[in-house]
DNA sequence: TCGATTGTCTCGCATTGTGCAACTGTCTCA
DNA sequence: TGAGACAGTTGCACAATGCGAGACAATCGA
């Protein structure tokens, strides 16, 4: 019985994590002195990385990098932890400038899962999502991802019953299929009391480097307060900003060419 | 003449790259049917893969996905392009906080960098540094940076002769290293009128995950307004607060165990 | 219970990965 | 200027290794 590792494999995988420990390059040469590999060996080995897309050469020609566009593969900065990371700070700012809570959430399939919240050190105040889900109609940021899907899957999602949670929970299907036009126009989503009673939010769109919504940020509060009369332009500007300043930021995020 | 490129490493890549597309895992059956490989070299792969450390097993000990620690090698936190990425909001947080410019810097052997900045629209404002080197010993980073260094490399650049840019300039080797005891009970670095008339700056140290200082966030203004006269202590705090905020903040962009 | 599916392991063949050595190009020094 | 050292690539031939087929065990669903 013999060893089911194979060899060629496993010293590629040591040259690309050598490699990897060198960002700004590393010669042939000392690859093969810190491999211990024979000189041909690590050529051929280099060369394969190269022609896979793994490795690139640094721009003197002569030194060997990781390529990024293999790493964009594994560090996507759509996925949750980054999202999180990356949107934090926005969110924190974001409640500063409006007094009210704010929220990040990302779409699963027919539902909204809220990722993060900061709350205002007000007395009366929202409480913590972090961690739900909820259905896509009877939620700010889920009426928006539902609004910027394909007209088959609205209709997906529209045909099966909708819950109902207060007496101002849209459910016709009709109903909302108009308020899609509107949150396209706005470039926002509200709900009012349709969800909890006596809780506001609006919505706007996180798009990663390719133009995807990924995400919502939105601002909730007591719709006792929120939004404060006549507020909802100053609001819906506002929060457009910020979604926006949000997706920037997930684009300069996304790896870029160095060169050295 | 045969193909220099190695089979066996050039389906290991393709396998690494289609498991590095799904983040939360993906069955050695997947990977078969999608790498048209046979299921006993997928297996066989695999397995490889992971005894090298690219790959671990996901929760469910079934499908298979990138180990962050691999990854962890080509995305360092502490890469310029993320530094500046990661550490921008909190640029732009302190700047409204303090009403002056706001600045971040990263060490190069006996050097500082600037490699962002953030100025408010003040009518008198400081000029954007970012991509400048300069000196150690001249300006609030650069003291910082030379406080954190051992004995033996302080000494080493104390030993060469240092440019006076000022009247202001500290050049004096022992008064340099007398202002290091503050600099650590402080936790900031000061500099006034010492890099250019009319500039004064603080600065406190960002940490990576490791506990390595990476960096450092400033602010500077204009003699005649900054420090406004009594604030120095309050001040201090605040940058104190902010570059553990940024500290933390690297530190959660640190690839993590993610079970799905 | 049976059949389908999944993943691991053994086996033996022949292809493939390897080290040796030659070669080319560049750089340094006497 | 020529010689020598060094770095990296390429051809060659051997045998070790990677491969696919098939067997096997475990799991799941009808």
């Amino acid at each position: 019985m013999r060893d089911n590792r194979i060899q060629s494999v496993s010293r590629a995988i040591e040259l690309l994590t050598l490699i990897g420990e060198h960002p700004a390059g590393i010669s042939i040469g000392n690859l093969t002195r810190l491999s211990g590999l024979h000189k041909s060996t690590v050529s051929r080995q280099v060369l394969t990385l190269i022609e896979s897309g793994a490795v690139r050469r640094a721009a003197d020609q002569i030194r060997v990098q990781i390529d990024p566009r293999f790493t964009q593969r594994f560090f996507a900065p759509t996925n949750t932890q980054t999202l999180i990371t990356t949107i934090r700070p926005f969110l924190e700012l974001l409640s500063r400038d409006c007094g009210e809570a704010t929220g990040l959430s990302i779409p699963e399939v027919d539902q909204v899962r809220y990722i993060d919240q900061v709350s205002p050190d007000n007395a009366v105040r929202v409480r913590d999502w972090t961690g739900a889900r909820f259905t896509l109609h009877s939620v700010a940021p889920g009426k928006l991802f539902l609004a910027h899907r394909s007209k088959e899957e609205q209709d997906h999602y529209l045909r099966q019953p909708l819950a109902r949670y207060t007496d101002n929970t849209v459910v016709e299907p009709n109903a909302i299929r108009n308020s899609f036009r509107a949150i396209h126009m706005e470039g926002v989503s509200w709900i009012t009391d349709e969800f909890t009673e006596g809780i506001s939010a609006v919505a706007a769109p996180i798009f990663d480097q390719q133009d995807t919504l990924v995400a919502a940020i939105a601002i909730f509060g007591p719709s006792f307060r929120f939004p404060a009369p006549g507020s909802i332009e100053s609001i819906n500007t506002l929060i457009r900003d910020y979604a926006e300043r949000c997706s920037k930021q997930l684009q300069r995020l996304a790896p870029k060419e160095t060169n050295t």
